[in-house]
DNA sequence: AAGTAATTGTGTCCGATGGACACAATAATG
DNA sequence: CATTATTGTGTCCATCGGACACAATTACTT
């Protein structure tokens, strides 16, 4: 498995030659599931588009798991050339570049979840963004909290703003919010604060993003000025 | 849907009396998926536990996804009864309560996600969350953008730290450690900061969702105190 | 009391999914 | 030329969510 994510394969020396690459099955897959969601990713689905049939593709991949994975890692690519800047300067546009990269391919947010082997862009994500804190005097560990703490922020957030093809519910951003007014109106005494907080919110938008990464980030700063840090 | 979340049947008068009822099904589904993990639950599955086929499933219920939306609400369940504390105590109960949550029942992770009607249980977090904002002035946009911070932060700590029951790709947390420490070695030129966080890492814990939590709540109260506003 | 109408549960069937497995075709090596 | 490793194909299976027709049950109406 590790083999696959990083490229390390043996390259046998008999037998036929393969039809087909692990990196265009990859490709067919991501293109797929950019157009119609990450469910409609089947193998059937993919070998139709290749010249091979489905359990060719067995040969190339142990099963679909391992085969999301590396498309997983494909999409997400490594992160962008930046010119070097200061910590929150860096941690801000590395945030913002990591956001891009899921709105460009929503299912790596269903795809990339829970305890997973780590490919090597996303490796390369994560060297970027400790790196642009090495000069701030955190601990490793911090270092690598912090990160994980904006990643979580920005997947979310690129979650419920992103439509997802296919797969989802059928509900339309407006459908939500026109249920959800409807029940607040009608059951308004539940929720006092909720109701009088969305009557207030201009109910948008992705200044959502902006607002916490700009808290994340303030409280970075705090803890890096009180350890005595240096920008 | 918006009835079956909230409970609101019309009760018919004519035909035979139910075998089964909708909360009796829902419990079934959160046992199963409780210890058998979210994709375990099958209508098969949950027909096997009670008095009824699989397919007089469908009389309580349109499809899969709205049963999995009702078992959801219903695990949620409402949050705890807290004492009324200052708006920083009060987030930080009311976020550790949340997590409790996602701990006791970890596929509320993979169920929760992407847009959906809300239930009455995930109203009433939110509408502690934002009541434990309402004396700080911030608006009401900004209050529902903290708390949603707050909530990506659980979520992601929770995500990363519960062992799937089934489902998961079989990797322990050592199993991932001892992997990426394999390449990290083997690789160390191309990730030099990384591996050096990760050197001086105590190698775990949820020190993590501590450490994301007091930003958090640093860089709020940064921004409450910037606009004068009071505790 | 008898019949009508609404509602529940059952059984059968379908397409699609991931995958196991045996087997034929292909190429490089001895 | 024969051996051997490797690739591609076809068949088969269990499981899944769900459509649909049909029988059984209950309350309301006449």
């Amino acid at each position: 498995m590790t083999e696959l994510l990083w490229g390390n394969q043996p390259a046998p020396s008999r037998g036929p030659k393969p039809a087909v690459t692990l990196a265009a099955i990859a490709e067919v897959a991501i293109r797929i599931a950019d157009t119609e969601g990450l469910d409609a990713v089947s193998m059937q689905r993919i070998a139709g588009e290749l010249p091979v049939t489905k359990m060719a593709l067995y040969r190339y991949v142990p099963g679909k798991t391992e085969l999301v994975a590396v498309m997983s890692d494909l999409a997400m690519g490594g992160p962008p050339d930046r010119p070097e800047l200061p910590w929150r300067e860096a941690l801000r546009t590395w945030a913002m570049d990591l956001y891009e990269g899921f709105t460009k391919h929503p299912w790596l947010l269903q795809s990339t979840i829970g305890r997973r082997l780590l490919g090597p862009n996303e490796l390369a994500w994560m060297e970027r963004g400790v790196a642009a804190l090495t000069s701030t005097g955190l601990s490793g560990g911090e270092q690598l909290d912090s990160i994980l703490v904006i990643t979580s922020h920005v997947r979310n957030i690129a979650q419920q703003s992103t439509t997802f093809p296919g797969h989802s519910t059928g509900l339309t951003e407006e459908d939500m919010q026109q249920a959800l007014g409807t029940i607040l109106s009608t059951e308004s005494d539940r929720f006092p604060h909720l109701t009088a907080a969305m009557r207030t919110s201009p109910g948008s938008e992705n200044q959502g993003l902006e607002f916490g990464l700009d808290r994340i980030l303030d409280g970075l700063d705090l803890l890096i000025q009180r350890q005595g840090g240096r920008t």
